[in-house]
DNA sequence: GCATTTCTACTACTATTGTAGTATTTATAG
DNA sequence: CTATAAATACTACAATAGTAGTAGAAATGC
């Protein structure tokens, strides 16, 4: 069972999902943003192929539309994704760090609370 | 002048460019692991489109080869990738951060590194 | 100087991603 | 019950990404 590449515009979608919890097609639809939100039937077509990844399954019916739901929790994908961007990095976490930093989107504090978790962490072994 | 967007392998091309410097198709693609090495005409169609999205440029030409050079620099390709991600993730560097630490990557060490080099890029400004 | 090797330039094809139309089915309002 | 509204299932097509073959030009070995 091969846990398929997820494209960013199917990324969007589940992002929906994970935010509303069980849509129907429509639901996650309205959900995009306005200034990017394609056509039903491309929504459709996207969370149909989603289901072919095994990324997305339908739960139930509502009505005559079908409820769909995330397969995999949002933390797993997206440490799929970082651990991608991280070997792409050649496995160097302090450089991801380092970018983080100089695009000046980690702060202090930031850095702070992530060392108080691997502080507890690491006392728990 | 758009800064096109650069695919997987295409960016493994560039990691390759970058290590080795200013090189030839046929030396870039020797530099690829064996285990995934195209054809040595995919590699150069693929040089010849990260040409065309003005991310490669022809330096000069030795024997019959062109030698090739990337535009950018690692660090603003690794930076644009990270801020791409950091988009996906609602913009948080937290939860990126703790997607490293989850996945074991990050040390204490790695950490309290940044955090040096935070306090010392915070004392400049 | 010519054969051989090597590289280029071009073309081609498949898979994936993003986009949406159309025909049919299903529910729902009266 | 039937007209209508909505969703489905299917098909299609363009753009990008990945892969590679082929014809011909250019350098190299002798």
């Amino acid at each position: 069972m091969r846990a398929k590449r997820i494209s960013r515009f199917e990324f969007q979608l589940l992002e929906r999902l994970w935010e509303l919890g069980p849509s129907s097609v429509r639901e996650v639809q309205e959900a995009l943003p306005p200034e990017h939100r394609p056509a039903y039937t491309t929504v459709q077509t996207m969370i149909y192929r989603l289901e072919q990844k095994g990324a997305v399954r339908r739960v139930k019916k509502t009505g005559n539309a079908h409820i769909f739901e995330a397969v995999l929790a949002r933390t797993t994908v997206h440490k799929r994704l970082v651990a991608d961007l991280l070997e792409m990095f050649g496995g160097s976490p302090a450089s991801v760090m380092s970018c983080l930093v100089e695009t000046g989107k980690l702060t202090l504090s930031d850095v702070r609370a992530i060392e108080r978790e691997l502080s507890k962490r690491e006392k728990k072994l």
